[in-house]
RNA sequence: GCGCCCGUAGCUCAGUCGGAUAGAGCAUCAGAUUCCUAAUCUGGGGGCCACAGGUUCGAAUCCUGUCGGGCGCACCA
């Protein structure tokens, strides 16, 4: 598989390399060691754009291995770069740095390579084409999914879709748990709903059985496809149909609603079937042999009471201490069968065996089993080289508002938002964006009443409404007669500069925020670079010789319909990471 | 009691591998619309980066401790 636009190729890589050459044709001259360690080097843009296009901090970094002082060294470095004809300006400030202006040439010649590799613009080979397995939502399927699920399905997805912008391949995999008690309950949930399908009068929901009106379809489902059969059967009988059947609707119900945010997975795993494909035994075994599991008895929690049913039990345990984790971690349960950890150590495993790099996605409440999990996926590796990579990103919590009030929902009732009500209610475009606007490991608030509203306070309409500008002014020029044409870019000025360089950043943005694993720095960059857009374009209120059309110009009004176009062709990119729809009128 | 996450402007939040004078929106004050979409823009005021130490040329960023908020803490999922 082949990217469009190599690492070289981005206008930020190809000056990084040219301070690195300059490094090295230091070394030659011996003015620093052959063997100068160049990790720490950075060339980046200034935070202030009023020190240039491109900072280094080489001399600073280096000055030591170079045993002089950085001012001295950034001389030296600074006479090599300027005998770049694209960089026009380079000098040292403050305590050392390089700052760096570059030549107009070669940020129009950035401009034409976004329209020559439109949607591809941004790509990276940065992943080098290595697997990454995101697993994210994996929700249980004993229902509809909820608010709660809505974050990390969003956080998750984008993310998946930056690092394959990024040059990963990428396997977005769902685990279902489908072995559990929760779905015994699902399954005699979906037994009563039968029965009351049958005609048979149930009355209240007893406790501890989903009361949820979502059953009621499963119900008659199951009382059409099978008829009276299990109407009075043993339970024993029944059980494993209707859990198989009940999970079956309930995977069901969840990818709806996941297509409704625009999510859908590449692979759902189950996790009766890694039980029943032996799985988990294979795991025990491998990690007996290493030493890794053992059988003992677990202490009593610790600080808080402990319940009362507590009794010592030997278990087969998992030597999760050994890589960091608090106390051993049990494997299976006194009644035999696998614990959810036992069982998910086996998962991680198979998942281990076609991907390069693992990432869960977890919502916070899980945040106590991540080291144990990390011990299992560190403990794979043992005994035989480098361990795989494996990040777990935690998704803190959403507080619902409406105008400023908190939601409460409960359970309980089966009174809680449904994602489907949610999208419902404020559109795709502005949950995902709104998910996208925090780092995902802070709490964030969700407000209804906000976040429908039309206004800058929302940076989805924000960035959006820079997109249907752009096609609007791009369709008014063509019933004008004026087309976006590269052929007269040089006669773009200071202001559109300043636009293509803001434009510029994109590649870079990718690459960060990928390495980063951070899809919310592209939802950031795009706030941005909508702005700037903006600002653009209200030069033309005050100014009719600024706007993108100007009748009496042709060939003016061709360069910057083109810097249009290519400002709207990045917006698009980047929304399209995040799986926001770039509209092209509002 | 222990573990993890968070603490940045009145509010909601960014802040790149440690980099130069810490940013944006909202709110507030003052302005811009015979105009390609004003769902926009320009400017002002607003900061002990929770607190105290440490690391170094340099700390909001890394380390230690304290305080505050959230989440979790035997075989549940």
């Amino acid at each position: 598989m082949s990217y469009s636009t190599p690492e070289s190729r981005t206008l930020h890589a190809a000056f990084a390399e040219k301070v690195d050459a300059v490094l090295s044709a230091l070394e030659m001259e011996g003015t620093l060691p052959a063997d100068t360690s160049r990790s720490n080097v950075t060339v980046e843009p200034p935070r202030d754009a009023s020190h240039g296009d491109l900072a280094t901090n080489a001399a600073m970094v280096l000055a030591k291995q170079a045993k002089t002082n950085p001012r001295e060294l950034a001389g030296k470095i600074v006479e090599k770069l300027q005998a770049d004809p694209e960089i026009t300006e380079a000098e040292i400030a403050g305590p050392g740095f390089i700052n760096m202006r570059l030549a107009d040439g070669a940020w129009l010649r950035e401009l034409a390579t976004i329209a020559e590799f439109g949607e591809d613009y941004g790509k990276s080979n940065m992943g080098g084409g290595s697997t990454v397995n995101v697993e994210y939502v994996s929700a249980n399927p004993t229902g509809p999914m909820h608010m709660g699920h809505c974050r990390g399905a969003v956080v998750g997805d984008a993310l998946a879709s930056l690092l394959e912008f990024a040059g990963h391949k990428v396997i977005r995999e769902y685990y279902v748990n489908d072995a559990g008690g929760q779905v015994d309950v699902l399954a005699r949930s979906a037994h009563l709903r039968y029965r009351e399908a049958l005609g048979e009068t149930i009355g209240d929901i007893p406790e501890g059985l989903y009361p949820g009106d979502y059953l009621v379809p499963v119900g008659q489902y199951l009382a059409n496809e099978l008829g009276d059969k299990y109407q009075a059967a043993a339970e024993d009988e029944w059980l494993p149909i209707f859990r198989a059947e009940a999970v079956e609707q309930m995977m069901g119900l969840i990818k709806d609603d996941l297509a409704l945010l625009g999510i859908h997975h590449d692979l759902f795993s189950s996790e009766a079937a890694l039980q029943a494909a032996g799985k988990p035994e294979a795991a025990e075994e491998w990690l007996r042999k290493h030493d890794l599991v053992y059988d003992g008895v677990l202490e009593a929690p610790k600080g808080k009471a402990p319940p009362e049913d507590w009794e010592p039990v030997e278990l087969p345990l998992f030597r999760s201490t050994k890589f960091g984790d608090d106390q051993d971690r049990p494997i299976k349960k006194s009644d035999g069968k696998w614990t959810y950890f036992g069982a998910d150590l086996a998962y991680h495993m198979q998942k281990a065996e076609d991907a390069d790099a693992l990432i869960d996605i977890w919502g916070a409440d899980h945040a106590g089993t991540v080291k144990r999990i990390k011990a299992a996926v560190a403990a794979l590796s043992e005994g035989e080289g480098t361990p795989i990579p494996f990040d777990v990103k935690l998704v803190q919590m959403v507080q619902l508002m409406r105008a400023g009030e908190p939601l409460k929902m409960s359970k309980r009732s089966g009174n809680f938002i449904t994602l489907a009500e949610m999208v419902d209610e404020v559109g795709k475009d502005v949950v995902r964006f709104t998910m996208l606007t925090r780092k995902p490991e802070a709490q964030m608030e969700f407000d209804f009443a906000k976040v429908v509203e039309a206004s800058k306070d929302n940076p989805v309409f924000y960035v959006q409404y820079a997109h249907a500008r752009i096609h609007s002014t791009l369709r008014k020029g063509a019933a004008e007669g004026f087309a976006p044409s590269v052929k007269n870019i040089e006669l773009l000025g200071a202001e559109e500069l300043e636009l293509i360089k803001q434009a510029a950043q994109f590649p870079r943005m990718v690459e960060a925020a990928a390495s980063a694993r951070e899809a919310h720095r592209i939802a950031f960059y795009l706030y941005d670079l909508a702005g700037a857009f903006h600002a653009y374009w209200n030069l033309g209120n005050d100014n009719p010789q600024k706007r993108f059309i100007v009748a009496q110009d042709a060939d003016l009004s061709g360069a910057r319909l083109f810097l249009a176009a290519q400002i709207g062709q990045v917006i698009l990119n980047g929304l399209a990471i995040l799986g926001v729809e770039a509209v092209e009128e509002m």
